[in-house]
DNA sequence: TATGAATGAGGCTTCATTCAT
DNA sequence: AATGAATGAAGCCTCATTCAT
């Protein structure tokens, strides 16, 4: 859009970033359109330039959330190849938590949690970003079960959602909490069922 | 007005369950003080008598969170005394998701949820529904415990918090898909886990 | 009104009492009903049975303090003999506002800078105060010009003004600058004025 | 709208000046934002465009006042080069408040009036206007000091003191009465007095 | 006398959004 | 692409006052 080779970050996603980050810590309707020009050292009305409205711009960030994850750019464990990958994809998220503090939760999760029956779109948007999300879990036990890894009867899914399901817990738990040992202990006991699920004549880890 | 038997429910009161239910359905942010005192039937300014805040009201609505669990007059399951109870314990919830349409989550996450560092206070009231609604769970595991009807090694602290967290990502989960599906397939394999971790000997209920 | 013989004081004056002191030290317009209700461990809607309105309250407290200006239950300095008792008179004024830190102005003065032109009652209530207490200091200029110790030409009149118009400066100053001493070098003035009007056969003091 | 010559003042100084003349009139307190709004012409809201607060209104309505003085666009005597000068300071006020009707004081020390131990800064500021309109009386005994026009051991703070005391009680004690005679006469009695503290070799003006 | 719940207007402030430049 | 003034609805809260008991 601009000339220049290495272009500055350009004001819109400058906008989104600032966004995201104040959604992340108190939420949608706690920040105010002001709050985000601020933050994102933008003159005001260089909003409405960039976005129809502040439910466009959620939607922009749940968007733009979605293309870091497809990026990888975001901290998190993409590939998972091995039980040991697993677990640390669960340890990202716990080491996350100790690490702040236990301040936050998940940032999809708290603009979920505002959303009523009106933003069908943005739940839509936040949904795709969990199926994104759960896809290195998805290939990782299917790839087990195709590599004969796993028990009968083992289904992909479900096993992902089961994951996913711990993790979202966790983190709104540790945050409730504001300590992430009871995520850890259920982080421990998930992975211990998980390993039970694998075909006895597999070798550990 | 009337004089009827059962007398109207005092105005705190119905303030209260008004904002519960506001607060349950689009957070604390989204809901305005007017929008409580409409729901209520109250007249303006009323609010102010018996609330010093809106934050003041926040806090009495975990607080009658809180006594409502303590009486056990939510729908919930209290009193777990077998595998049968902790499967309807986590049936309760998959099943209120199923049945409202997976339109909310759990009440005193989505207040948590646009919690910031600044509302610790109302963090702690939560915290402590959390260790209430915990506590039939423990209790179970405990006693299972006692019984020697649990593996050795098994801690009722971390099963009731694997629970726990379950329960909660189902919750949150289940909102974002608009589908309880992934809420009790999670909810299948916690139970499967958990029955692993009964003592041989002990017979199936 | 009660039928003990020492009537503890009465709540209608308990109000009047709060209500001046804070009418004295932040206004009228900044003092709520509510206010004065609570500093006067009064219930709430007593007030209504005592009083017309807010207004009516007003009124009601500058009419006391009349009562006390009559009464002589406030502590300035009624008698005024000499002219050691005039530098008393003053005095009692510089004084207190040196021991109060300066802190506040003239009770009435403080009223009457809130008043506009819909609240003529409460100004002439005011304006009758202040002939109230402008009376020791014209029987005194009255008196000394009778034994014919003032110069030729002296109004009592002009010069209770004088006075008056001194001590209202000076406590409206004093606050302004959280300090005392400019109105008391403004009395020294103005008693070495005042005196240089005696007649000179006059022994001093 | 209008490409008119002298430019429609701007937003912000309109609101300053409704404000200030509400307060003069009113008191601070008496005052709504909205009056304010409604007087200067402005839409709803862009009162907190130009201000963080009422508070911070009133704190620059008195900077503003503040500024005025300096520039000498209020209508005082700026200039005292003689004791006919000095009379003509104190005529400016007891002119003002007869054609007004006496119906307003200071607006400054009308401000002052409804100060509280909370509003220090404020404080400070109304402060520092006395400073500034204290100056020219201040600058005129100095220099007839150095003249050697003023006897020995007078103190030109504390003369300045004194006029600004006079003035000040003059102006409440006006406006309750309603009448400036007594305001007059006191000033006529502070003139005399003052007179007296010129060198003999002086000639009378 | 006394209590405190109820009323509704209005106060201060913030918001999302639009307009003129 | 950018600036910031302007808009008006709405949010939270306080007020003086009245009512039922």
């Amino acid at each position: 859009m601009t000339k220049s080779a290495t272009p500055k970050i350009d004001t819109r996603t400058r906008m989104i970033q600032a966004a995201f980050d104040l959604f992340h810590q108190q939420g949608v309707n706690a920040t105010s359109v002001d709050e985000i020009l601020a933050k994102s050292g933008t003159g005001k009305s260089q909003f409405y330039h960039y976005f129809k409205s502040k439910e466009d711009l959620v939607h922009a960030v749940v968007e733009s959330f979605g293309e870091m994850l497809k990026a990888q750019k975001l901290p998190l464990k993409y590939e998972i190849d091995s039980w040991a990958d697993l677990e640390e994809w669960f340890g990202v998220f716990v080491n996350h938590q100790r690490r702040s503090g236990c301040s936050r939760g998940c940032p999809m999760a708290t603009i979920a949690y505002e959303l009523t029956g009106d933003d069908e779109l943005i739940r839509q948007d936040i949904n795709m970003i969990c199926e994104l999300s759960r896809k290195p879990l998805l290939k990782f036990f299917v790839t087990e079960q195709a590599r004969g890894h796993l028990v009968d009867g083992a289904d992909p899914e479900a096993l992902t959602d089961f994951c996913y399901t711990i993790m979202q817990g966790g983190l709104i738990l540790s945050k409730i909490q504001k300590d992430a040992a009871g995520f850890e202990r259920s982080v421990e006991h998930a992975i211990t069922y998980l390993k039970t699920l694998r075909k006895v004549s597999e070798i550990d880890r």
